[in-house]
DNA sequence: TCTTGACTTTGTAACTGCTATAAGGTTTAA
DNA sequence: TTAAACCTTATAGCAGTTACAAAGTCAAGA
């Protein structure tokens, strides 16, 4: 049978009439007879070994263009070399999914998290396990600013950000440092922003590793609310006699979508590590 | 500064300015001011939180609209929901890759193998691992019937192949089966076409698992040579007294773009499992 | 004040690989 | 003969931009 017609072929090989037509406007594959007087087109059987080759070549992701350069071309080396440009590219979109993907655990995680968070003002002990943080120093004190220039501040963060080339979904989780000494200082002055990645970002320029261990931690709704919390926890500190071991890290774990269109409104973590000063030996 | 222009909100938010045109449009970040009498927008730094929380959902993968269900909603537990169904999008998206990729490799692997082949109408010997193969009954006879039923044996194949869900980027590497019993009778009798596919594919309805071992091989290009070489292979195999092991394999390494749109060509690999019969002790 | 250049506005088309629809002509079988 | 099932072309739509064109606005210098 050699006049069959665009709904046979069609059926036959799992296709929709209209792709084979533009297939056929594409020159990609033009039916073997065509009626010019109905207009009417007619495919032979063999063509079929053409549409399986488009359709492989689709299945590896290749589009239209490029098959037809391909065919066109009657070189096999051209399909080789279009293999490899494609295998990059599949590389490049599975670290791109794999990165959506962890972006979008840590944004469940966080929400599981916020929903049987303790209630606000009260300080507990966790353990946190070690993490990655990707950090830019603003060399401005976040906390003698308003809400203004923190948003310039967070400008120049997301602009590093794509500098350093990281994928956009890590743009929740922002948070600050501020640093063992000015924390024991009881002095408010933290001028890093900071951003957490995942596990597979070698420490390097910008990207810091904070040692798993006993946090001290305390949760707080609101950028307004962050700052008496962060007092809360030195003077817990001070009054059940921690050590202060390391950098004290404000999380925030959900910012809520801004409603009125204005003001951010955030969910937050205050940690700071330590160790009992006293500590009985038994 | 609450009256930054378009192009200014632009560039500290690494977006395009249509994009912000058409984030107005669709109603999902308005501009907080605009001068009615020539239309200029402005925007308030505040708003950067916003467009952050866009970006980040479409980081996440969700479309415009989603995201204007989201921050319209006002409502977490949506975006949660969202989440949800975007995680599992993800994951089907990224098995959709692995397969496109194991299949780039697997032509490549074919092509390589292609470029070094031995010359036709030579025997040699191989160790082929073990592999997995999705198996369709023709119940007709490959040998007895012309190109055009093989075309239509070929159709059958590749709905039933849909119907076992199986990606479309393994309709390369096709094949036929000729069982052992009919191959050790010299009768030239397959009725069963296959294709190769991943470990991954558990043993079950239609997937068949070959096992490892020494193999007799041999290469021929073009259809018409596939029965010729089928023959010296089993010829060979009484000359030199070997015993059949399994079925042989008829696979199709390459199938090359039919440049006059109509001819199938393609170079194929012989291949049936052997042991010496009366070998020697050591 | 005029000019220049950098900005803004709206609107349209293009991109990809189809799908869907409409309005109308053809084939086939009862 | 007539209806059903097919075919044709042409158009719009999808999603998220990008890339124009034509025209209006703003700020600074001469």
């Amino acid at each position: 049978m050699d006049h069959i017609t665009i709904g046979a072929m069609a059926k036959i090989n799992g296709v929709s009439e209209q792709a084979l037509r533009l297939y056929d406007k594409m020159k990609l594959l033009q039916p073997s007879e065509i009626n010019h007087e109905t207009g009417y087109r007619y495919y032979n059987i063999k063509q079929c070994a053409q549409l399986d080759m488009i359709q492989y070549m689709k299945a590896l992701g290749m589009n239209l263009v490029q098959i037809k350069e391909c065919l066109d071309g009657k070189d096999i080396r051209k399909f080789t070399q279009i293999l490899d440009m494609q295998k990059r590219n599949i590389e490049k979109q599975m670290m791109e999914l794999h990165y959506a993907k962890q972006a979008i655990e840590r944004s469940m995680e966080s929400y599981r998290r916020y929903e049987s968070a303790p209630e606000e003002n009260t300080v507990i002990m966790e353990f946190i396990p070690q993490r990655r943080i990707f950090c830019y120093d603003t060399k401005i004190n976040c906390y003698s600013y308003g809400m203004d220039y923190y948003e310039h501040i967070l400008r120049s963060l997301k602009k590093n950000y794509v500098l350093h080339r990281l994928p956009m979904c890590y743009f929740c989780n922002v948070g600050s440092i501020m640093r063992k000494e000015y924390f024991q200082k009881k002095e408010l002055l933290a001028t890093e922003v900071i951003l957490f990645v995942e596990d597979d970002f070698q420490p390097d320029d910008g990207i810091e590793v904070i040692p798993e261990g006993m946090y001290l931690c305390t949760y707080c709704y609101g950028f307004n609310k962050e700052e008496e919390s962060l007092k809360l926890l030195m003077d817990y500190i001070t009054e059940h006699n921690y050590e202060v071991k390391g950098d004290c890290i404000s999380e925030i774990l959900i910012e809520f979508p801004t409603f009125n269109n204005y003001d951010r409104s955030a969910f937050f973590k205050l940690q700071v590590p330590v160790k009992q000063k006293k500590k009985k030996i038994i």
